[in-house]
DNA sequence: TTTATTTATTGAAATATTTAAATATATCTA
DNA sequence: TAGATATATTTAAATATTTCAATAAATAAA
């Protein structure tokens, strides 16, 4: 991973309402419906959903449309290679 | 390590400049001047200095004053909570 | 003690981010 | 097909961040 992509990781990660999502989606058990955020999160609908595309725009976070919901997962591969970015800081 | 310490931290990550000042300071082994930085970074000394202090405030980097220099030091076991705060979103 | 060097702070401008209202799009259900 | 539901987009306002010039503070060197 190239500083670029990790600099774009850790601006999804720098916001409250993005790492409730992603804890959300941890909860929901691997998959989580934009509609049960809303109960979750104080915000606006059109305000979370820029949130969840700040966290697809990342690669973060995937989605699969189902119907007219859409399931988000995260995409633990990519988060295992900015944990791997960030070790490398390490002496 | 509680949400609120994390994005802090991810604050701290998501710049380019901050990425180079903590790469900056793995290659200098350990620690590094402040005044070294502005060969690597091309940016006025008080943006540099912007720049140490939230990634000081994030704790991620601690100082250590020497006459009129200031060392810099990767603060490891804060990245390694970090880590452990992003692993757990993991399923 | 004067001058130079290193780092920090203040203030202001430029830019980016966050938020919500209004609206659009897609799909489901009756 | 009409209405309801879920999500996305556009636009604008509020807020936060980044940057630099000017300046301050601390220490070293002459």
């Amino acid at each position: 991973m190239d500083a670029k992509k990790a600099e774009k990781i850790s601006k999804a990660l720098a916001d409250p309402n993005r790492l409730t999502i992603l804890k959300e989606i941890k909860k929901s058990k691997s998959c989580l419906y934009c509609v049960d955020l809303n109960n979750t999160i104080n915000l606006a609908q059109p305000s979370i959903a820029h949130h969840l595309k700040l966290l697809i725009d990342s690669e973060l976070v995937t989605s699969d449309k189902e119907g007219r919901n859409v399931r988000y997962y995260l995409n633990s591969k990519l988060l295992d290679e900015y944990i791997a970015f960030l070790e490398a800081f390490k002496i």
